[in-house]
DNA sequence: ATCGGTATTGAGAATCGTTATCACTAGCGC
DNA sequence: GCGCTAGTGATAACGATTCTCAATACCGAT
């Protein structure tokens, strides 16, 4: 990581912690270090597993106060999935982050959507960008509905 | 009431519980009715208050249990959302129902673009229909990232 | 480098949404 | 109408998350 010469102490560029008022603190860094070693949406137990491998003897409550943190400061971003956990990841992610999800409603199946339809993902992404000047950075479209194998024959399971 | 006119008795047409092969019961029915006067999604506890006001004494235990097994039987969605309450709604809604949700993580404002990029959105779901052949019913796109406000100036709160 | 005030921590209790348990009830095939 | 069994309602149990509180550690001031 080049530069960082400023000899200014604690205004900024401390990271999100100081940066936002907050004290940098041990176990604070060792989450914010299994975030930023994550490529996924991670669990909060996930994250604390990870973190506790490093820094035995951090509570499961820390994590939690140190995720809601760093979501807040927008480091993170928090989203809501089906099995009820809530799941975050870095903010700072490739702008073309863009992810699929296809379930049905009849067999409950849930489907990836590889890479595809990236031409209209684009354009959304885009007109969502210039209408609204926001700054998008993850994109998750997920569509309820029938896949082909429940609306040809109509058995489920 | 139009029609009804056919003399079968129990094979189909008698509604998604028997056609399920499971029995019609008044709680069931009830709690398909409300869902079928809602135009939108409801948590559960709503459809509890809901289909209580119509039948007292109805057990929350029953109204997730039907929810459940109306979602399985493909006549509502489920959806995850941020506050840790599962949604459901009638899966057989307008196939143009699309909902696009902006998230700031700065400031963690939600802000719901009202019907724009119809192109986009359009584009996509017809991308999704036809390389997957799946039958898109409704459509629920979020993006993260950084509202106007929060690029701007830089304060959060 | 030390000190002190206070933000932060860790353990466990509390909360909330959801599911499992179980005795009792009611749908429906006969 | 009868009887078998799926379904019900009350409550306990469960998992994820938040709250409580005494003990600790961060960091500005000295």
């Amino acid at each position: 990581m080049p530069g960082r010469r400023h000899g200014r102490h604690g205004c900024c560029g401390d990271g999100p912690f100081r940066d936002g008022g907050f004290r940098r603190t041990v176990p604070r860094q060792a989450v914010l270090e299994v975030m930023r070693g994550a490529d996924d949406f991670l669990s909060a137990d996930e994250v604390y597993r990870k973190v506790y491998a490093e820094l035995p003897g951090i509570g499961i409550a820390t994590v939690y106060r140190t995720l809601q943190l760093l979501t807040e400061l927008g480091v993170l971003v928090r989203a809501a999935t089906e099995d009820g956990k809530a799941r975050y990841r870095l903010a700072e992610e490739p702008a073309s982050a863009d992810r699929v999800v296809l379930r049905c409603s009849a067999c409950g199946r849930t489907t990836a959507v590889p890479d595809g339809a990236s031409q209209a993902l684009a354009a959304l992404r885009s007109e969502i960008t210039d209408r609204y000047e926001f700054g998008a950075q993850i994109g998750v479209h997920q569509y309820w509905g029938t896949c082909r194998e429940c609306r040809d024959g109509s058995q489920s399971t």
